[in-house]
DNA sequence: CCAATTAAGACTAAATAGGTCTACTATTTT
DNA sequence: AAAATAGTAGACCTATTTAGTCTTAATTGG
């Protein structure tokens, strides 16, 4: 349906809170789904993902949590769509694997998906979170 | 996952077909499905939608079928993905309905839902069935 | 009337997404 | 060393969406 997913959806907001504030600061899950009001073990879930992906890094243990993995200047839409859902591809034939009916309206697709990718990786986490 | 569905990509497919051809030919569900290899009751659905969405103009009766609801030239990729989908919103936030949490980054999705809209409101059928 | 063809919508099955939970590992504090 | 805290991994169930087919009705040409 041509929408991000919402576990993608709160990977934003997750992230540009943690961009609004001190870079250095460890946030923990539990004070992180306080502050945004989405349920802790799903946060729980969206802040491993992230992590997974190399967004975000994590400290294990007592007084752990989790911090940006570089500035938010430098992290993209498309590298955080990517880290969630894997790579953009608005028709089977723009993904890795392609599709085996090569039809005609393809190259135009494989177009669409090129600039819609050009617009998401125009877009820093440090431009989202200003608003 | 930011993805057209398989019925809209089938919808694209036989637009494509309809466009390369006289345009005041009647295509039926059944030689479509023979052209394209998509089976007829799946093809008869997104013609029907299509119909719907007023892309395609329908002539019942014997003898009837389809015809495109105006030149290829002037049918956009957005308008077809609105009539399969309904309108393209990236996320919640983007869409009529909205969304109650309104966050920081509503607006950057917004400015990209637009930038995508854009990118599909400048690629007509025309310019995709000549691939 | 009869044959061909679209129209409308119900229906089932498969795939995806959303969310929660439990058990485990690592780190800090006492 | 023990306890408390916090991330890790992955299973799990449910709800929603999507895909595809089918049945029945309505329309038109001959
Ligand atoms: S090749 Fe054609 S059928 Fe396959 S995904 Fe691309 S547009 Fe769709
Ligand atoms: S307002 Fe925020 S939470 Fe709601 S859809 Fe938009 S980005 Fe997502």
């Amino acid at each position: 349906m041509l929408r991000i997913t919402k576990i993608t959806d709160y990977g934003f907001i997750l992230l540009a809170h943690m961009a609004n504030q001190d870079q250095e600061l460890l946030h923990n899950a539990k004070d992180l789904s306080a502050a945004i009001g989405i349920p802790l073990p799903t946060v729980s879930k969206v802040l491993k993902i992230l992590t997974q992906g190399g967004i975000l890094k994590s400290h294990q243990g007592s007084k752990g949590g989790y911090t940006l993995g570089k500035p938010a200047a430098e992290i993209t839409a498309a590298e955080i769509i990517e880290a969630v859902e894997g790579p953009v591809a608005i028709t089977d034939c723009s993904s890795a694997e392609g599709c085996e009916r090569n039809c005609v309206v393809s190259s135009s697709w494989q177009q669409v998906n090129t600039a819609v990718i050009g617009a998401l990786s125009g877009l820093t986490l440090d431009d989202m979170s200003h608003g």
